[in-house]
DNA sequence: TCCTTGCATGTCACTTAGCGCCATGGTGTC
DNA sequence: GACACCATGGCGCTAAGTGACATGCAAGGA
């Protein structure tokens, strides 16, 4: 599922770069949640990786944005879900299935990450400088969720009316990881959260005025 | 309209602060779209301001945040507009309605906010410190926007539903934002834009799915 | 009127975020 | 083996942001 493929081309590749950035973004995140964002210092974060502070601050622009990759993991499930969307498959039949495909092949790790991205989106409600980091990751998705759109719909990425959509589908999103992030928090039960992914493409489909979650030609 | 209440009770009041955190905002604003974010440090904002460089951190949390109290004033607009909307007209008639009040009483100083305002949701495009500042503000938005429909719907803020619709709403108006900004800065005619107001009406009431915009007991 | 209390601001010292610069080492190509 | 490229580390510096303490201004009470 996740060989890592052989990089022959001169540079560090993305898909390293990505991943080192994620396995920095842990330790953050932890350090974050276990003692707060103000008494994490950049030196902390770099000493739990193995990394010097230098290197550091070369793959973060700053402490804050440090969560970004673990909560983009938090939203990643819903966009990679959209992003092989079959054209002829209503998005409220493809969520679910994608869901039960996710919860039968999920490693150890995902979980883990899964843990840490809720807390991370609880501690959001606090720390203004983790839910700046929140809502980035956020317009991230948007960016990558108006590309999708965009290749659906066959209309200009940039274009005022796949924008629009993008950015009602996502919030509709958002609201849903907050308030189910939260709730999860609070030690709600998982299995009442069963139906979300239903809802969600339901909600999806009604904020894009339909744009965006039906079957094309019905 | 904005004649200053008299406030006799201790300490600060939120108008006086809410004042001086706009007055910083626009020196801050000033400079960042003159020079840079990077290039304006914190003393020089003070120095422009007249505060020391203490007071000014006082009142923002970093240098990002100076820009926020700007940019809120650039969806303030569509707040305020909201805030005071009679439950038995249309949000598309009262919407137009209070764009016309506004270009009639606007003041000199409500112009160059807009033009600031402007001027950083652009630089919000390239600068992720000021992208940040941005999203913090519709965000802010977004949760005023909730209590507005809370109340309409007679339904709880907090609740996901109501939620739903406030994030739909804001991410429909954030989109149409940073669409006009960024057109009107690369020398588009303001006139174009003249249906806007309507337009974002329909969407807002599309996104949420009809609940919002429409007249409640048609 | 004087004293007190509360609060905003200023000054100073300090920690740390974050970056420029240069050296080093590891990896791929000729 | 020589060379180029690039990620990293170390050092030093500027600037972001904070804690502690002093000052000054306004309101209210005796």
């Amino acid at each position: 599922m996740d060989g890592t493929t052989a990089d022959k081309r001169r540079g560090m590749s993305d898909l390293r770069r990505h991943r080192l950035r994620l396995e920095i973004s842990r330790e953050a995140s932890r350090l974050f949640w276990e003692q707060g964002v103000a008494a994490t210092t950049g030196d902390q974060i770099a000493r739990a990786v193995g990394l010097s502070t230098r290197t550091l601050w070369r793959h973060f622009r700053n402490k804050e944005s440090c969560a970004e990759p673990v909560l983009l993991r938090g939203v990643e499930w819903e966009t990679s879900m959209l992003r092989d969307w079959p054209r002829h498959v209503s998005l409220e039949d493809h969520f679910t299935s994608h869901v039960r495909h996710y919860t039968l092949t999920a490693t150890r790790t995902d979980h883990l990450d899964d843990l840490l991205a809720v807390q991370m989106s609880v501690l959001a409600r606090t720390e203004p400088a983790i839910r700046a980091a929140w809502l980035m990751a956020c317009d991230q998705t948007q960016r990558e969720l108006a590309e999708i759109i965009a290749a659906r719909v066959d209309l200009p990425a940039d274009g005022l009316l796949v924008r629009m959509h993008a950015a009602a589908a996502s919030a509709v999103i958002r609201a849903h990881s907050e308030y189910i992030g939260a709730a999860l928090l609070t030690g709600a039960d998982p299995l009442q959260f069963a139906d979300a992914p239903r809802r969600i493409a339901r909600a999806v489909h009604a904020a894009t005025g339909g744009a965006v979650g039906g079957v094309p030609a019905a």
